[in-house]
DNA sequence: AATGAATGAGACTTCATTCAT
DNA sequence: TATGAATGAAGTCTCATTCAT
């Protein structure tokens, strides 16, 4: 040792903030090419060639594919129920809040349409299929639970204020989900001339009146 | 053999009916194995092993795997939209017939679960995800056309007689597809406690009238 | 037996002679199948449907692929060599009568193009290489032998005619096998303007005289 | 790693080197496995083993088995055709030139037994016969050209210089060809007791002056 | 720690051969 | 005996993962 004083290793935020980016890098990498070819589909290489890094060094973060894919799904399921969350400002009226609250999930939607193309293939939004489970190696997502529980909140207010129907919470809320889900890709594949503020209105009323025709309505 | 007198092959009725029996063994056998793991977690083998067959019998119906996802495919589609199809009896009325005809289709889930969890899977049902197009090799599917007019054509009926609002066909379909499929599923997932006929019912119902609470209801 | 007086059953020769024809028929299927692709390229399918047989049928002929092969190569060989023959009225003179053997052979050369593009391929003509002893299965042919009596004969009335250099006969021989390839193809590569009777004698002028310039000859 | 700073890769020329070790190692092994069990006889697990290497590995360096042999030939031919060129002191006398240009042949011959071997096993040296086409692919080997051009140069030459017989080159190459290929083979197989240079000095002997007995002759 | 070539288990597919009709 | 579909061993090639640099 020379005769020099041992110092102890400084903590290295520096080295932590690295890990970070390389992992956000490589998470976003797999969100492209998971979402262009699916799960088996996008093979490491072109996960790493779209990171700009090498096969090795995705290894260095991640145990395997699989866990890639699982980082991934947790990472914009954490994101998601973020954004679904209430927020100060937020409208009293039920209906209303559905609008406001779709709306912040309809853009989140529309900047990571690509893992939403996955998480659909994944059945992961929703229940998790066979391809899914297959992919995931059996593994449960927890976050997925959290997910669920900001749902099930959002459905709960509706029937505490006495605007959803007394049906099973489980029930409402997938409702609520595939509702999102179908009128979102609806709008995006019919063109989307619709704003997102029209599309989320026009959610939360075929999610709260149906599609039954009606008289004369009075706004 | 040039030159040697051939008997005339006799029409052979039987061959064609032992060809189309392999043929449905190695689609039930494949259907079983892909809604257990996936297109790509299934493998050739355990299809024939399933079917009671060898390997090599499996190519001499089909050209490769993907054939065997595309025939099974196109043969549950045809049955469903069969099953789907309006047939004599029907009520006339629209919320009726509604109720007759997808619990036609809740029978024909049910005793195809399998291929109904392949199918969402893919995402074969819906639209067709990055994941499907991968299993199908691009090609498309000709007998989702048809299933999509089948949809089309019940929603077409319901605009028809002003039971179903003036909106856009295509979103109506959509949003009857999901619904059937998300209560379904909940209906599952739940414990199954309900008849298909109240299930079918609950369906039309949260079409129709959506999930506001309403006050009180005549029958 | 009803009665019926048992009759001792005929010798049926005409059994033999349909089974010759199969045979027949199957060799000369073969040879075009191994033609048109190599030994290996050429699969059993292909040659039954040459020759108008199923699969099966080949096998009641042939023990496996290899013996097709070796059959096809024993026939051949047992014409050529037949054709190679010394007949009446073969000229005495040892250069005239190289022409008109040589001349036969390539007669029978053109019947069986295919033959010998299959015998080149493998090596069979000359000595065998790798690949045909692969197709072979490692058996030697019996008939190669009597192949080789029959040149080396021919090689054997030039030295004793002191016609012939006195070199080795093995060498002779080879020799002049190889003079008949190369002169044989290159006719047929150039167009093939030279009547049979120019190429032999042309062969055989090569064959004795070499390739050096000569001043003026006298005929 | 799109916003992460790169090192710029240094230029290594060590990476190439190993590259081409591997290559040449692939490369021998496969004329070993070639020549010992013709194209399809051998495996690439066996060319593997021979090389010391994954199977993988090969196709790190090869896109499939056919390019492999194609490098081969390609190579191959290259060298053979570097020996045959014309070098330095060498005579000028035209038997002579053959003498000394033949003689270094045969050595490239003999360190390379396996691939002549293998080489007329394909047709390659001389035409291409149905075996080697489908070996190939279909593909034509550009080398080929090249080492025609060399046969062709030489015969030329001896053209010019009024050496040989005024017949068609591709003639003449041909059977210059085809008497290296026929003594070297009968030297190799009755023994071997005649030197290298003896061999060439009797090619070129049989190959100018024919095969006639000739009474005396100077020097 | 990043790199990227080497690795090799395992998948799909082919095709000679068998065998029930 | 001819038939031709069934068989399954075996080969090529892919691609997630490892590891020496």
């Amino acid at each position: 040792m020379k005769g020099v004083a041992k110092r102890a290793p400084k903590p290295q935020p520096v080295r932590e903030k690295a890990r970070a980016m390389f992992r956000r890098a490589i998470l976003d990498a797999a969100e492209e090419a998971f979402a262009a070819s699916g799960f088996h589909g996008a093979h490491m290489q072109e996960i790493a060639r779209r990171a700009g890094l090498a096969v090795g060094t995705i290894y260095n973060h991640f145990g395997q594919k699989e866990d890639v894919l699982l980082a991934l799904l947790e990472q914009r399921i954490d994101e998601m129920a973020e954004v679904l969350h209430p927020e100060k400002g937020d409208p009293k009226n039920y209906a209303e809040k559905l609008v406001v609250r779709l709306e912040r999930v309809l853009a989140y939607r529309e900047k990571h349409a690509a893992f939403f193309a996955l998480a659909v293939d994944l059945g992961v939004l929703g229940d998790t299929t066979p391809g899914a489970q297959q992919a995931l190696g059996g593994r449960a997502l927890p976050q997925a639970t959290r997910m669920r529980a900001v749902w099930l909140d959002l459905v709960d207010e509706g029937i505490a204020a006495k605007a959803l129907a007394p049906l099973d919470r489980e029930l409402l809320a997938a409702l609520l989900k595939s509702t999102l889900r179908t009128v979102a890709r609806w709008s995006r594949d019919s063109g989307g001339s619709l704003s997102p503020s029209q599309v989320a209105r026009l959610m939360v009323d075929v999610f709260l009146k149906g599609l039954e025709r009606r008289k004369k309505e009075k706004p």
